[in-house]
RNA sequence: GUGGUUGUAGCUCAGCUGGUUAGAGCGCUGGUUUGUGGUACCAGAAGUCGCCGGUUCGAACCCGGUCUUCCACCCCA
C-alpha cells in the first residue's frame, strides 16, 4: 500500500510540538492581551476580491485560490476557455481564496463592523495563514501568524507600545539578542523625491532592501536595470554609509533629506520613537534605524518593523509591522490609520529550538502512572487516581494488566517520574507504593500522604 | 514561477565502474527475569530501494517524467 502523505509545505506536529507551540502561543497571547489588546477570529478563506491584488502581483500568484463548487467549466465561455490564460480564467472558476495574511481580513472586519467597534481598536488575531510558495527551512505554505494591530489612532505612541511589546514577548521566551529594525516609508518616500525617483519608488526599494544581502554594487546594478539614472545613483552615495547608532543615523539623514519635506517627517518620527525607547529602555531586544528595510511596501505609509532572529540563527525575519495610513480605504473606509505587528510562531519556534531555549517542564506528561494488577487493584487504582486528579495532579492507570516490565518501560519511556504499585497486600492495609523513577527509591503511604507527596 | 538538490527498514544512514538471497546502528517484539523500568546478553520481525516509464541478458545504481526534501532566485513570517 502507497503511505499517505501530506501536501508540500504542511506539517504534522507530535504531542511534543504542540505543546512547546502553545508555549510560545501563550506567551504571545499573554502579553497581547497585558498590552490591552482584544482577540477576533475571521475565516480561514475570504472572497477573492478581498483578497486578490492586496499583495502586489507577486502576491496574487501566492494566493491559494479555491475552486468554485458543482460544474464550474460550465460557465466558462467558449472563447475564455480556449485561450487558456489562467490569469484570466481564475476569476471565473474560483470565488474564493484562502487567507494570506491577518492584516488584511483585519481591515475588512473593521470596515465590516465599524458600527459596533469603539475606536482606537487594539485586536489580536492568532490564525494559520497559507502562501503557495515554494518551501524552504522556516519557509512553509501553511503557518502561524500573531498579529496585534491597532487601528483609529495616530499617535506613535502606538509604534512605541509595539516595540516594548516585541521586546516583552522576546523576553519572556527568554530570547535574548534580537533585532527590531525600524525604518520609516517617508524615509524612502523622501529619498525617492531627492534623487528624482519617485515614480520607481517601489523598484528603488526593493533593491535598496537588498543591501546588506548582497552589496551596494549589485543593488547599484539592480536599480540602473530597473531605470533608475546614474545621476539618480550618485546621489544616493551618502544613504551607503550611513552609520553609527539610532542618534547618529538620524543625524546623517536629516542633512540628506533636508530638501525633502516628507523625508524630514519620517525623520521626526523616527525619532519621537527612538526617544521614547531610549528613556523606556528595553531588556532582550535592540531597536536598531535601517533606511533600508522595506518590507511589505503595498499598503505601509509610516513606520516599518521587522525582527531578525539573534546573530548566529540562519532564520529570515521573525516578525514584521508598520503603519497603513489607509488600509481600510481598499474598502472604502476613509481617514482610518492602523500601526500593527506580526509574530512568526513557526520560525519562532525554530529559533528557539536551535538555541535550546524550550524549558523543560514545557515537555512534561503525566507525573504518576499506577501499575495495573488486574481488575480489583484496578478499581483500587482508580480511586486514588481520582483524587489526585481533583488535586491536579496528572495521574492514569495502565489500561491493561500486562507484564510489569511493560508497564515499568512504558513509564519510563514517556518519562513518567513517578510509578505507584498498588496490588493484594497494599489494598490490604490501605497503602500505595510510591517508586521514584529517576532514583528507584520506593516508599510505602496512605492515600493523603500519596497526595502530598505528589504536590 | 526559475535553477539546483534529496529520497534505501519505524529513525539515522552504508551499499564499489550496473551483476545472484539489499546491510549496519538505534528503535521494535520475545526471552534470560510471572511485584520492578533504565544497563547487559540471546533470539526474532521488519524494505515491490519515493512513484511511473525507458535503456540493458541483468537496474537501488544509467536515462526521462512525476512527487517529496533541502538550497539559491523571486518574495516573505
Amino acid at each position: 500500500m502507497k503511505k499517505p502523505s501530506i501536501p508540500k509545505g504542511t506539517r504534522d506536529f507530535s504531542p511534543v510540538e504542540v505543546t512547546r507551540r502553545h508555549y510560545i502561543m501563550d506567551t504571545i497571547k499573554g502579553s497581547f492581551n497585558n498590552f490591552g489588546f482584544q482577540p477576533i477570529e475571521t475565516p480561514s478563506f475570504e472572497n477573492s476580491e478581498t483578497l486578490m491584488g492586496k499583495y502586489g502581483e507577486e502576491g496574487d500568484r501566492l494566493i491559494f485560490k479555491i475552486l468554485n463548487s458543482g460544474d464550474f467549466l460550465r460557465k466558462v465561455n467558449d472563447a475564455t476557455y480556449a485561450e487558456k490564460n489562467s490569469v484570466k480564467i481564475t476569476p471565473t472558476i474560483s470565488e474564493k481564496a484562502l487567507r494570506y495574511d491577518l492584516t488584511v481580513p483585519f481591515a475588512r472586519y473593521v470596515v465590516q463592523h465599524q458600527n459596533e467597534i469603539t475606536f482606537p481598536f487594539k485586536r489580536y488575531q492568532i490564525q494559520p495563514v497559507w502562501r503557495a510558495d515554494r518551501p524552504q527551512k522556516g519557509r512553509f505554505r501553511e503557518f502561524f501568524q500573531c498579529d496585534a494591530d491597532v487601528v483609529g489612532s495616530t499617535s506613535l505612541w502606538q509604534e512605541v507600545e509595539l516595540v516594548q511589546l516585541y521586546d516583552t514577548v522576546f523576553s519572556k521566551l527568554k530570547l535574548e539578542g534580537v533585532t527590531i529594525k525600524m525604518n520609516n516609508r517617508k524615509i524612502l518616500s523622501g529619498i525617492a523625491e531627492m534623487i528624482g525617483a519617485e515614480d520607481k519608488l517601489i523598484d528603488f526599494t526593493v533593491a535598496l532592501d537588498k543591501l546588506d544581502k548582497i552589496g551596494e554594487e549589485k543593488v547599484k546594478t539592480e536599480m540602473l536595470e530597473k531605470g533608475i539614472s546614474q545621476d539618480a545613483i550618485e546621489k544616493l552615495q551618502p544613504l551607503f554609509s550611513v552609520a553609527g547608532n539610532a542618534s547618529e543615523k538620524l543625524e546623517t539623514l536629516k542633512k540628506l533629506l533636508s530638501v525633502s519635506e516628507i523625508g524630514m517627517e519620517g525623520i521626526s518620527e523616527l525619532e519621537f520613537i527612538v526617544t521614547a525607547i531610549e528613556t523606556l529602555q528595553l531588556s532582550a531586544a535592540q531597536l536598531e534605524i535601517d533606511v533600508t528595510l522595506a518590507r511589505g511596501l503595498n499598503y505601509y505609509t509610516g513606520a516599518i518593523f521587522e525582527v531578525s532572529a539573534p546573530e548566529g540563527v540562519a532564520m529570515g525575519s521573525v516578525g514584521g509591522g508598520g503603519r497603513y495610513d489607509d488600509l481600510t480605504g481598499i474598502f472604502g473606509m476613509k481617514d482610518m490609520s492602523g500601526v500593527g505587528i506580526s509574530f512568526g510562531l513557526d520560525r519562532i519556534y525554530l529559533v528557539l529550538e536551535e538555541l535550546n531555549l524550550f524549558p523543560e517542564t514545557v515537555t512534561a506528561t503525566t507525573k504518576v502512572l499506577f501499575i495495573n494488577f488486574g481488575e480489583k487493584e484496578a478499581l483500587y487504582a482508580m480511586k486514588a487516581i481520582s483524587n489526585l486528579r481533583n488535586a491536579g495532579i496528572r495521574a492514569e492507570l495502565y489500561p491493561d494488566n500486562s507484564k510489569m516490565g511493560k508497564q515499568m518501560g512504558y513509564a519510563d519511556k514517556r518519562d513518567i517520574p513517578f510509578v505507584v504499585l498498588a496490588g493484594e497486600s497494599e489494598m490490604r492495609e490501605e497503602m500505595y507504593t510510591l517508586k521514584n523513577m529517576k532514583s528507584g527509591e520506593q516508599e510505602c503511604l496512605s492515600l493523603a500522604n500519596l497526595l502530598e507527596r505528589l504536590s
